[in-house]
DNA sequence: ACCCTACATCGACTCCGGTCGATGCCGTGC
DNA sequence: GCACGGCATCGACCGGAGTCGATGTAGGGT
């Protein structure tokens, strides 16, 4: 790296101008890698599918055919990036998706534009 | 797993109509998996930045401040994702973008509609 | 012909991440 | 009080992925 290439200059075309900053790409591969498993694919499927996009573990782990420590790792992932929301009740954990979260995603994965 | 629970009925509600099929799960996880690294994303960037959408190895090297095996390890990736192209011309390979490809993702990476 | 450059591939290392059983915590119900 | 059940956490295992130096391949220039 960092290499001064004295005679290489005929290559291309200048690609200083970095569009998307090394942090933002830090911060958006963070995102992206919360998601990019699929178990935790579909595990928002499942919580965005029940009627009060409500649902609690029990239920997950039987669907997915996992173990309930797995699914109870995966569901933290999906908090900690802030998709899904945990509500206790009781002795139940009941999980929720959060509104505008997917839809950042979405716009956010356009590197011609951010 | 696949435990009878036979008094615990009253945990939620019936969660078996999964929308999200276990096969496309793990295919859009590959594809967002692809996509989860910040050197990919710069590279996505940058490609997308240049004036042809196209952009050779050499330069990308140095801005990203990685070796040219990684460099060249994380476009193959991307090809392989078909989110870019692969044009070798002379000595030097060129990448582009693939026109829809970044749309596809950003429009399936919706469970509650897919 | 030779050497140099651009790029891909190989082999190896390391570290992250998915998975599980076991355990701990905190409710509920008897 | 105690026992049981739902869930989070811990520790461990292991496969996969990012990174690099070294090597292979192919084209250009002299």
């Amino acid at each position: 790296m960092l290499a001064p290439l004295p005679l290489a200059q005929a290559c291309c075309t200048p690609l200083t101008r970095a569009t998307l900053p090394a942090e933002d790409a830090v911060g958006l591969a963070r995102t992206l890698k919360a998601l990019a498993d699929p178990a935790r694919l579909r595990l928002l499927s499942l919580v965005a599918a029940t009627e009060d996009s409500e649902a609690c573990v029990c239920d997950l782990t039987d669907v997915l055919g996992l173990s309930q420590a797995t699914v109870s790792h995966h569901l933290k992932v999906l908090v900690d990036a802030g998709f899904l929301s945990r509500t206790k009740r009781g002795t139940w954990a009941y999980y929720r998706l959060v509104p505008g979260s997917l839809d950042t995603v979405a716009s956010s994965s356009r590197p011609s534009e951010a």
